[in-house]
RNA sequence: GUGGCCGUAGCUCAAUGGUAGAGUCCCGGAUUGUGAUUCCGGUUGUUGUGGGUUCGAGUCCCAUCGGUCACCCCA
């Protein structure tokens, strides 16, 4: 084993039995977010640190520990692995106009990168689906976006995710309320300890979500966020979650719910299960108004989330019913002198046809075939003998209950397969 | 990044410091050409890796790699 090369650490291979799961999942997702009027996108992997370093936040954990990052001295230019995809989806817009002519609604999937120390649920590379809607200002798109997912689950067969939402007003609201919280943090700074001192102006606000007592008896008397939002932020609030009520969206109001990522305002959300431990966040978003402008596009808001495909697809594995068995429609096998080449062109010609057909190959005896056309999972083996080449037969076997074995002519059976196939389900 | 627990056959797991095992899977056989059930037989391995203690280490110690859980963080 410590001769053999490994997958690195916290990348993860999806092996056969489970990309079965994986596939349906995405196809899933993928036709919801195109029912919703999403158009794909898709950007590189790799983007220039400055991306990242200015659209996430220098001080948030993601730029100052978990970016792969590196100098390729080919070009002399510092990149990084994508950590997520907000950022190069906001930047693919910017350098390629697409709000000019109109708002957009854009989705992607793929991987994503963070050097985080790997845990269930909490992989260095990892894979998200994400929605993006440039150019809507109002609550109804924010609504819309936390509709969907709310649609979603349901479609993957999921149960007990609940919604967690929180107002994090404007930038500007922000600002005062964290100069008041700074404040407040400095006059107890004796209370607070290494990690919150550390905190308190790279970040503040996530010194309210600190474990500590001690530190949780000084944020218990802080300014509230609540208190400086304004008529704007509070109407806009206000909006989303009329129509979260209308559709039948339960939420609750979360008032620590604060995004790692700096960008975010007004709208936050994170959709949350118990049924994975520490890693419950399986879907979260929110509005960033202040990012198109932050990476020198125009003023354009914005709003969209991530999810994460290996929780959801961790939590579909629960309910193995829905996990689809793929078989093929036929295994055909051949022994004797000839009989490859007529079960080969056979089988051609059924896959010609739109049928799936596993050709039995690597030899082996007549019972060892049998074996592998049922641990194929086929519906019916097509068994091509001595006996059937002399009489230019090819006998047909039901393999999953379903009719005896009967012998039809060769020429016929790519004619009469859907028919015998059909019979064979029944 | 910090701490706890765990690493034995492809998989799931046994083995008081004293000869490494079971189930499953896989392969072969049970009248010459028929699977899934049943019966019989067979192969599974540098016990994650590298050191150390010991007459002797899967077992104890150290390191390292990996997994897992919690912290942290997030999807």
């Amino acid at each position: 084993m410590s001769k053999s090369l490994q997958a690195i650490r916290g990348m993860n291979d999806v092996l056969p039995d489970d990309m079965a799961l994986w596939r349906s999942f995405s196809a899933i997702v993928e036709a919801w977010l195109e029912r919703w009027g999403y158009r794909a996108i898709r950007m590189p992997l790799v983007e220039n640190t400055a991306l990242f370093r200015r659209a996430i936040g220098e001080a948030t954990d993601i730029v100052e520990k978990e970016m792969y990052s590196w100098r390729d001295e080919l070009n002399a230019e510092e990149l990084t692995l994508r950590p997520e995809g907000t950022a190069s989806c906001v930047r693919a817009a910017i350098e390629h106009s697409l709000v000019y002519d109109g708002p957009k609604r854009l989705w992607y999937g793929g991987p994503m990168y963070r050097h985080e120390r790997p845990q269930k649920g909490r992989y260095r590379e990892f894979y998200q689906y994400g929605a993006e809607a440039f150019g809507f200002p109002g609550p109804d798109v924010d609504a819309e976006l936390i509709v969907m997912c709310a649609r979603l689950w349901p479609e993957l067969g999921l149960k007990g995710i609940r919604l967690e939402l929180n107002n994090i007003g404007s930038a500007e609201e922000r600002a005062r309320h964290r100069a008041d919280l700074v404040k407040h943090l400095e006059a107890h700074e004796g209370k607070l300890d290494a990690d919150a001192k550390r905190r308190m102006h790279a970040n503040p606000l996530r010194v309210l979500d600190s474990k500590n007592p001690l530190v949780q008896e000084v944020a218990a008397q802080a300014p509230l966020l609540a208190g400086y939002l304004g008529e704007a932020s509070l109407a806009h609030f206000e909006g989303v979650k009329k129509l979260l009520a209308a559709s039948g969206v339960e939420f609750t109001i979360n008032p620590r719910l604060v995004r790692g990522l700096d960008y975010y305002n007004l709208t936050v959300f994170e959709w949350v299960t118990d049924a994975l431990g520490a890693q419950g966040t399986v879907c979260g978003g929110g509005r960033y108004d202040g990012l198109f402008e932050q990476l020198g596009g125009k003023a354009v808001p914005g709003v969209g989330f991530a999810m994460g495909c290996e929780r959801l697809v961790a939590l579909m594995k629960e309910n193995p019913d829905r996990i689809p068995a793929a078989r093929p429609d036929a295994y055909v096998l051949h022994q004797g002198e000839g009989t490859l080449e007529v079960a080969f062109t056979i089988a051609d010609a059924l896959r010609r046809a739109g049928h799936a057909v596993v050709m039995h190959a690597g030899g082996g005896s007549f019972k060892s075939q049998m074996k592998k056309a049922d641990a194929s999972g086929a519906w019916l083996a097509l068994i091509v003998g001595e006996d059937e080449l002399r009489a230019g037969d090819v006998s047909v076997k039901a393999l999953r209950g379903g009719g005896d074995q009967q012998r039809i002519g060769r020429v016929r059976v790519a004619g009469e397969f859907a028919a015998i196939l059909e019979k064979a389900k029944a």
